[in-house]
DNA sequence: GTAGGGTTAG
């Protein structure tokens, strides 16, 4: 039986029975008597806040929050500004975060304890560094909590080295760590794939009285396994006395990790048999798991269980398991994964049918990804963030940038991802001013901060647009160190534009950030070649082998009858070579005939002239493209997929081959979608 | 009404 909402209560019993009705889990009915207090004290508003803020409705809790500031009569305490921090937190809305903040100065709570390490808290969760730094600083007493609120602070917003500087400065200041601090701290070396050395930490938790924390003892698991140290993951785990579900998922997530994906099953199974009660997280790490390791059926197989035992799956789930359908694409096709997801009451959910609109982009298809998205009923950030990706990825910046200004004109916030979506469509279609434009409204407009990615991302606009000297000003006064990805657009572009100055410099800079990275060796080599300075060339070479590093070998792939055929350069590995090597002979002729000539500057090595034709006429994706054609029944377009990306002479092959075809080409490469029509591409040129 | 922690995807 319910109680009844009491009306007319004596002022102070309000809060009390507010209360009652929460600990009853009755949020509608404390809400209900919430409404009837014609002048709640702040005393009520703050347990209801909180109560919104625990029951996963924190947007709502924000609004309470607003409300009662709008009131104007109610004095705010620290109380409610801790409740109202909190639920910033948890919304991870940074807008809202700094007016609490605003708040909580202007009330003079700037030194409370329990006001900054909440705050500091908040901005960690809203990722931004530079506001939690402010309030740690502006503390002049600090406790354990501060410091572990601000080591966490560091590690949400991706900064683990400034973690573990934070770490080591409360040692020397005398604050001694605890179990939560070591938890937080931890996964900052996970990040960071560093162990603390091994025995060294695996003792000293145990030595601290901490060896039996599972927060303490997952995290270290997690940390072994970042660092490919399965054997001393898996030690700690046997020496938990009672690991829990967390810790389980982790020693299974570690396995897969570490490639040993039929381990990582046994546990599974282990731990089903030990009764240990499964959370949504132990099923999305062994869907996952499964996916990612070559092992799609038995990832759908467990989906299904999943769904069997009454665990409902969510946004991780589907996506995990589309993960694993992008693989069994090979011999169900596009629209049975569709079909899947449909009977197995994916599509209710708002997040599984945003994954589907990705999965059809992603499979080429970026026209069922637009027509799925306008059927969709709701679309919160996620999905419109989805669906600029799509358009972004095939290289429509125009519609990109017009679903942005739709999703903003319909009261969608955007965050940081929409911007990387809406950016990176900009830098594919040229549309240098459009992106300039956006970017300059993100903080002014947006209250979104700019990040490393979206400083690489105006590089690359600045970089296609042809603004090489401009791009490269834009690095050297970015606030930031400039990332690989940023110093890479600028190498690409360097190729595209032949400006072999540029390129050397950015290459220089890329080799000291990422030694192994054997593309940006090809890029380097690629520009001197094409500037037919063949001796710097083969520096270039000798560099690359002298680091032991190899060029990933190419590889295409096409899927004709429900099969995937794979090709490599040069293959004749297949029934119909004989055909293809004929094909591709008659079109290079009509290239020929038509004056188009083959494009030699995008062989790798020096050879000499027919030698050169040759080996530019057998890569991956000109071969899968001419056996797309040779097996061609019905269709009207193929769709090739490429691990790298797309070279120049392919290119303009394939543009010539789909003229004189008339067939439509998709080809994804390792960046993008290309969309070979009439002659013509999507990409207009530039890839 | 009184703070901080580990495991899943992209």
């Amino acid at each position: 039986m319910l109680a009844k909402v009491p009306t007319g209560l004596p002022l102070h019993l309000n809060a009390k029975f507010i209360k009652k009705f929460l600990n009853l889990g009755d949020l509608a009915r404390a809400r209900q008597l919430f409404d009837g207090i014609s002048e709640p004290d702040v005393q009520s508003w703050t347990i209801l806040i909180s109560a919104y803020t625990k029951t996963g409705r924190s947007r709502d809790a924000i609004k309470l929050y607003t409300e009662v500031k709008n009131r104007g009569k109610i004095n705010l305490d620290k109380f409610v500004i801790l409740a109202a921090a909190k639920a910033c937190a948890v919304s991870g809305d940074l807008a809202k975060a700094k007016e609490v903040h605003f708040d909580a100065l202007n009330h003079k709570f700037s030194s409370d304890l329990l006001i900054g390490n909440a705050l500091i808290d908040m901005y960690g969760k809203c990722k931004y560094f530079k506001g939690g730094e402010q309030v740690f600083r502006d503390l002049r007493i600090k406790d354990v909590i501060t410091w572990t609120s601000f080591c966490s602070c560091c590690v949400n917003c991706g900064l683990p080295e400034a973690a573990l500087r934070a770490f080591r400065d409360m040692v020397v200041s005398g604050v001694r760590p605890n179990a939560m601090t070591l938890s937080s701290v931890v996964p900052a070396c996970s990040r960071l794939s560093v162990c603390i050395r091994g025995a060294r930490c695996m003792v000293l938790p145990s030595r601290m009285g901490w060896g039996e924390n599972q927060f303490v003892s997952s995290a270290l698991v997690d940390m072994y396994s970042s660092c490919s140290s399965i054997k001393h993951a898996q030690s700690v785990f046997a020496n938990m006395p009672r690991p829990d579900v967390a810790s389980w998922n982790a020693i299974i997530s570690a396995y897969f990790a570490n490639g040993e994906g039929e381990r990582a099953l046994d546990t599974f199974q282990h731990m089903r048999s030990r009764g240990v009660k499964l959370d949504r997280v132990s099923w999305n790490s062994i869907v996952s798991g499964c996916a990612d390791n070559g092992k799609a059926r038995e990832a759908l197989e467990l989906l299904r269980d999943m769904q069997r035992v009454g665990c409902k799956p969510n946004q991780i789930t589907v996506t995990s398991a589309l993960t694993a359908c992008t693989v069994l694409e090979a011999w169900r096709g596009g629209n049975e994964v569709h079909a899947y997801i449909t009977r197995h009451c994916l599509m209710e959910d708002l997040a599984a049918t945003t994954a589907l609109v990705l999965i059809y982009a992603k499979a080429g298809d970026v026209e069922a990804s637009n027509r799925l998205f306008r059927m969709m009923p709701l679309r919160d950030t996620v999905a419109w963030n989805t669906i600029i990706i799509a358009n972004s990825m095939h290289g429509r910046g125009e519609k990109a940038v017009s679903l942005f200004n739709e999703m903003v004109g319909s009261g969608v916030k955007p965050n940081s991802v929409t911007f990387t979506g809406v950016l990176s469509g900009c830098s594919h279609a040229q549309m240098v001013d459009e992106g300039l434009s956006i970017f300059d409204s993100m903080m002014k407009d947006h209250e979104v901060e700019p990040d490393a990615e979206h400083y690489s991302c105006v590089v690359d606009v600045l970089s296609r647009g042809g603004r090489l000297v401009q791009a490269h000003n834009f690095i050297q006064q970015m606030s930031s160190e400039p990332s690989a990805a940023a110093w890479g657009a600028l190498l690409g572009a360097c190729r595209t534009y032949k400006n072999v100055e540029l390129g050397r410099l950015a290459a220089r800079r890329l080799f000291e950030i990422e030694p192994n990275n054997p593309g940006n060796y090809v890029l380097l080599f690629n520009i001197l070649a094409a500037a037919k300075q063949w001796g710097e060339a083969s520096e270039v070479r000798r560099l690359m082998r002298d680091r032991g590093i190899r060029k990933m070998p190419g590889c295409s792939w096409i899927r004709v009858n429900n099969r995937v055929h794979t090709f490599v350069v040069g293959d004749k590995d297949n029934d119909m070579s004989s055909e293809m090597y004929k094909f591709l002979d008659e079109v290079r002729v009509k290239m020929k005939l038509a004056g188009l000539y083959p494009d030699t500057e995008f062989v790798l090595q020096d050879l000499d002239g027919e030698e050169q034709e040759h080996s530019l006429c057998n890569h991956s994706e000109k071969l899968a493209v001419a056996f797309g054609i040779l097996s061609l029944r019905d269709e009207s377009s193929i769709r090739v997929f490429k691990n790298l990306r797309i070279c120049g002479d392919c290119h303009n092959t394939i543009k010539f081959i789909a003229k004189f075809a008339g067939i439509r080409i998709v080809v994804r490469d390792s960046l993008r979608f290309h969309h070979f029509e009439e002659g013509l591409c999507s990409c207009r040129e530039f890839w």
